[in-house]
RNA sequence: GGGGAGAUACCAAAGUGGCCAACUGGGGCAGACUGUAAAUCUGUUGUCUGAAGACUUCGUAGGUUCGAAUCCUGCUCUCCCCA
């Protein structure tokens, strides 16, 4: 019988934390999480990471595991789960892996290209090219370097271009000659279910649990690390807002409801993703028993 | 009781006779996404339509005009100042 991983999509604020919890403990197996802000363990109260009563309950990988200082990336991500799973799948043949980014969770499930490490001057170049001349200069450069890439970039994108214009430059090789969009064989079978509820609902959860973060001390959290304000971890919704509240350039209010609104866009962008994998399958949080008799008979399936 | 200002689409706010279905911002909705992705970026937002287009909008009722969100009059409401 092959072993599973069983999949846990869905947008924040759905529930799937508590869920995947009570799954994992019905199944007998541990958690991954991929949650690309739950990794940094000085960013707990923002990032709505499992508490320690969660934790002790069922063994949870990839939490809290990182110091917002440390440099991680996609492609690690999938090498370590990669890596974690066969000792995981050696004590129960089925896996959890939940959480809301979904770039990380198509890694493990469709794997990456093989793509060099890039020059961190190369890269601080072409950032500096962007700072002074523009979002015109990295397109002229995209289109001399690599004009496949350039004839299907989102040319308005600087993070896409500066990405494409530091491969090839690294590696001297055109970006788009690395993708090939090739999907990867698994050793395991994946199973994805995913967790969702109605728009109006799913924005009155994340009110209220931002309005929970700031009794929590989110405040404090992010007064403690806006010196690593630069660092990318914290480029996060809530710590970027508690952040311009403590410049003083917003009120708490202010910020408090920005941090609202994003969680809601945020939220919509992880829905826009997922709606086209067909692979996954559906349930509202109402429909709780429902969804776990799924996940099972599709266990015994196999 | 007297004087003044204003009512514009979900909200805020431009427009002060034709180029206005109406600038702009917010919010909403939708989309893209191959390496720090909770990031980064795009579109759309009166109704009907695939589209061309048609239809109804700028507090309300009238009026002026070839033509009004824009001018005039009545009414309703809001705000400010003086009593």
């Amino acid at each position: 019988m092959k072993n599973r991983l069983i999949v846990l999509p869905g947008p924040t604020g759905a529930g799937k934390t508590e869920f995947a919890i009570e799954l994992a403990s019905r199944l007998g197996c541990s958690i991954i999480s991929c949650d690309s802000r739950q990794f940094y363990r000085e960013m707990k109260i923002g990032t709505a990471a499992p508490d320690e009563q969660q934790l002790a309950r069922v063994r949870h990988h990839f939490v809290s595991f990182l110091s917002i200082t440390d440099y991680y990336s996609i492609s690690l991500f999938e090498r370590d789960v990669l890596a974690l799973l066969p000792s995981l799948f050696a004590e129960n043949p089925v896996a959890v892996m939940t959480g809301g980014s979904m770039l990380y969770m198509d890694a493990v499930c469709r794997g990456m290209d093989d793509i060099p490490d890039t020059d961190p001057d190369v890269r601080s170049k072409y950032a500096g090219i962007y700072e002074r001349e523009g979002i015109a200069a990295l397109r002229m450069a995209v289109k001399m370097v690599d004009p496949e890439y350039y004839a299907r970039a989102d040319l308005h994108n600087p993070r896409r271009l500066l990405r494409a214009l530091e491969i090839t430059e690294s590696t001297g090789r055109p970006y788009s000659s690395f993708l090939t969009a090739t999907v990867r064989e698994r050793d395991f079978s994946i199973l994805k279910a995913g967790l969702t509820r109605e728009r109006s609902e799913l924005h009155s959860i994340i009110d209220s649990r931002v309005n929970r973060m700031m009794e929590q001390g989110l405040e404090q959290e992010a007064a403690s690390l806006i010196g690593y304000r630069h660092l990318n971890a914290l480029r996060t919704v809530g710590y970027r807002e508690m952040f311009s509240y403590l410049d003083g350039t917003i009120t708490r209010e202010e910020a408090v409801s920005l941090i609202k609104r994003n969680t809601r866009r945020y939220a919509r962008r992880q829905m826009t993703w997922w709606n086209r994998d067909r692979e996954i399958t559906w349930f509202d949080a109402s429909q709780k028993e429902l969804m776990f008799s799924w996940i099972e008979n599709r266990l015994k399936e196999q």
